[in-house]
RNA sequence: GGUGAUGUAGCUCAGCUGGUUAGAGCACAGGAUUCAUAAUCCUGGGGUCGAGGGUUCAAGUCCCUCUUUCACCA
């Protein structure tokens, strides 16, 4: 049996979500993980605090709060609220999940760089970086958009391109823009801080082969340090959203400086909260444990910078490094268009139950950093025939008759049937397949032993017996059940940190105090009172996997397509390009098959829940009106257009949008220097003439 | 492009340091059973272990080349 006699002191973090958009099933794969570890953890009788916050700081939180016209705190604050709600359905018990905008955060990251810079691990440098003369502020690579430097294909990020997979410089990028005011950025000079990783080249080598990591992420870690470590870009030019570094008006700690200072700073609030000793955890010579969840994405961060910052700063350093892949949906990378890029919400409002997709990831998930695929076939028919089938089949099949017959009382053999044997001596095995994080061959063990419990209640048939005559038979029948309903509190027990809530709901209806590892060495006993059986979990219907991938593939349809459909592509260009290359010219023939038609707005109305749309009828002359959504609410007032004449785009494929059908488009010009501005044709048109 | 990983029955996956006729669950077929919100039990069919070459008495397991899919490249 698994020994408590020694308890631990461990702390658990899952790397902390951006605080820029909603969770979903990809992010799940990692806290559903991290959850199931801790509670294992905490039914060994160990001393576990797992903590997480928001990711809160960064030019997009930023941007998208000026974009939404709130301020970046009551944007995060709202996302706070809504990630903390999701991880609580999904049953991922957070001792404390915080945010990286906090005090606690900020005295901890000004206090790092304090003894960083005493122990001479920072210094400055003047770097020319992209600026936006527009918005008045340097840019990211990912705010800088252009023309690929390889395969010319338009519009692809600062730092690499979509279409053929380049890596390049955003300075490399062919006509590049501001993807923030589409203004063509230029070259400024500015001084920015850098953590010297390159003088921790030493120390990580050593840390890196002290077991601190997976096989594979030592590997990477091989391939940087051939690479060379360069030194760390730590801060980041005003305006930005984080905290300001002391001494350097206008420099910001750049996110990813911050952001696993959170995991302290979560944890320091728990310690304010609940009386811990933050320093017995955090300080140097620690004897408690450490452990990162992360995605495989994020191990550069977490294995480098976060070592060396902790070392250079005074404090220990993470005993474990644990990362994981990606999720793919049906064998690919989770997409809109086909419905499988899923939110957290979005698989409550469908499928309801968190616990089908705790089941399901245990049962994909081990100890490495590969991908895990979420096949939703495989979902169904592994969630339903284990789950349902096998194991919640043991309860259903005998609890009738302890509780009709034997007035819920049980009766226990005084010889312990072998099956019952079997499964305790499992236990052992099944704690080291969690420890260890291989949940999938703790799921596997699981499941044959279930697979055993019922070829067990078939071989005593109990059914059988109940319509024998005689007491013999009557005692058999008594004890084959409650030596099944044993088996099932076992099997619930070995299922508890997968599955919270179905477990709490099997102990009221065995009626036992909360199972922990250590109840593998109890057992029911005669005469123990259990309650009326009712049905503890339900099969998934295919049906609301199908209802929920078809309703992604709307909300697809709803947003980005907004703006597309009025600020025509002709406008996105920032100068007009006076040398089209031969092949970008077209036809006459390609230009007629637009049918452009003069149209009057008959009418035009605000779009409630729609923050840039204006619905517009639209009389072309046809047999009835054409109703068209148009991105242009920013710059004009549905009273104004009313009556006036404009151009659209009659024969444009009509496409369903969250608010509607669009049946078309109105032509509108914009670029950085204004817009959107519809056109109006000269005086004499008609409505319903033709535009060639 | 470089690097790391990955490719085993229809599906989802096990196969430790190379060793008898390659496994499981699901699906499928046949039988049994009816206690269980059709669940269960027994039996069975099904794989040239991505491709080719090599090392070895012996390779899914080691080496080389090619290839599939995925990720990372600060």
């Amino acid at each position: 049996m698994v020994t408590t006699n020694n308890p631990r002191k461990i702390l658990v973090t899952s790397a902390l979500p951006y605080a820029n958009g909603s969770i979903h099933l990809g992010h799940l794969v990692e806290y559903i993980q991290t959850d199931i570890w801790v509670r294992f953890q905490k039914m060994q009788g160990h001393t576990v605090h797992y903590v997480c916050a928001d990711d809160t700081h960064g030019t997009p939180i930023m941007l998208r709060a000026e974009k939404e016209g709130v301020t970046p705190e009551a944007l995060i604050a709202n996302v706070h609220q809504e990630h903390s709600l999701d991880f609580a359905e999904f049953l991922v018990a957070f001792d404390n999940y915080y945010s990286t905008n906090a005090p606690e955060n900020k005295e901890l990251s000004q206090g790092i760089y304090n003894k960083l810079k005493a122990a001479g691990k920072i210094a400055t440098k003047t770097i020319e970086q992209y600026y936006d003369p527009v918005k008045n502020m340097f840019l990211p690579d990912r705010f800088i958009k252009g023309e690929c430097p390889k395969c010319h294909a338009k519009d692809q990020y600062g730092d690499s391109c979509e279409v053929c997979g380049a890596t390049y410089n955003p300075t490399e990028l062919i006509d590049a823009y501001s993807a923030v005011s589409g203004a063509a950025p230029i070259r400024k000079e500015t001084e920015h801080y850098f953590f010297k990783l390159s003088e921790c080249e030493g120390f990580l080598k050593e840390w890196t082969r002290s077991g601190t990591l997976q096989g594979e992420a030592a590997n990477k870690m091989g391939e940087w340090f051939e690479s060379g470590l360069n030194d760390w870009d730590i801060s980041r030019d005003a305006p930005y959203f984080g905290f300001e570094i002391p001494d350097a008006p206008g420099k910001y700690f750049y996110v990813w400086l911050d952001a696993p200072i959170g995991y302290m700073a979560s944890f320091k609030k728990l310690c304010a909260d609940s009386g811990l000793d933050f320093d017995e955890y955090w300080n140097k010579d620690s004897s408690t444990e450490l452990y990162h969840f992360i995605g495989k994405d994020i191990l550069y961060f977490h294995a480098l910078f976060w070592p060396a910052t902790l070392e250079y700063s005074g404090y220990r350093k993470p005993t474990k490094i644990f990362s994981h892949g990606f999720l793919t949906v049906n064998g690919e990378k989770m997409s809109k268009s086909r419905g499988t890029f899923i939110t957290a919400r979005s698989y409550l409002e469908h499928i309801k139950n968190p616990e089908y997709l705790r089941y399901y990831y245990a049962a994909k998930l081990n100890s490495s950093m590969e991908d895990i695929d979420l096949s939703l076939d495989d979902f169904v028919a592994r969630v339903n025939s284990d789950l349902v089938g096998k194991y919640i089949n043991i309860a259903s099949r005998t609890a009738g008759f302890i509780n009709k017959r034997f007035d819920g009382k049980l009766l226990i053999s005084s010889t312990q049937p072998s099956a019952i044997q079997e499964i305790k001596s499992a236990a052992k095995i099944i704690a080291e397949c969690y420890e260890s994080r291989d949940y999938s061959k703790a799921l596997r063990e699981i499941m044959r032993l279930a697979d055993h419990a019922n070829a067990d209640i078939a071989e005593a048939a109990p059914w059988v017996k109940a319509k024998q005559e005689g007491d013999s038979a009557q005692i058999e029948l008594h004890q084959d059940c409650s030596s099944a309903l044993e088996m099932f509190r076992l099997l619930t027990l070995y299922l508890k940190p997968v599955l919270p809530l179905l477990a709490a709901n099997v102990e009221k209806f065995l009626n036992i105090s909360p199972l922990s590892w250590e109840s593998v060495d109890n057992s029911l006993v005669t005469g123990h009172q259990i309650q009326q059986y009712e049905h503890l979990i339900t099969r998934i219907d295919p049906k609301a996997i199908e209802a929920m991938t078809e309703a992604n593939k709307e909300n697809l349809l709803a947003a980005p397509q907004v703006v597309v459909p009025t600020v025509a592509k002709v406008a996105a260009k920032t100068a007009p390009d006076a040398n089209l290359a031969e092949a970008e010219y077209i036809s006459i023939d390609d230009f007629t098959k637009v049918d452009l038609r003069i149209a009057k707005i008959v009418n035009a109305e605000h779009v409630e829940g729609a923050e840039k749309l204006l619905k517009l009828t639209l009389d072309i002359g046809e047999e009835s009106t054409r109703q068209v959504f148009a991105g242009i609410k920013s710059a004009y007032d549905p009273a104004n257009l009313v009556g006036r004449l404009t151009v659209m785009v009659a024969n444009l494929a009509p496409r369903k949008m969250k608010f509607g059908m669009s049946e078309g488009m109105v032509l509108a010009a914009s670029d950085e220097r204004g817009g959107p501005f519809i056109l109006s044709p000269d005086a004499g048109a008609q409505l319903g003439m033709r535009v060639k």
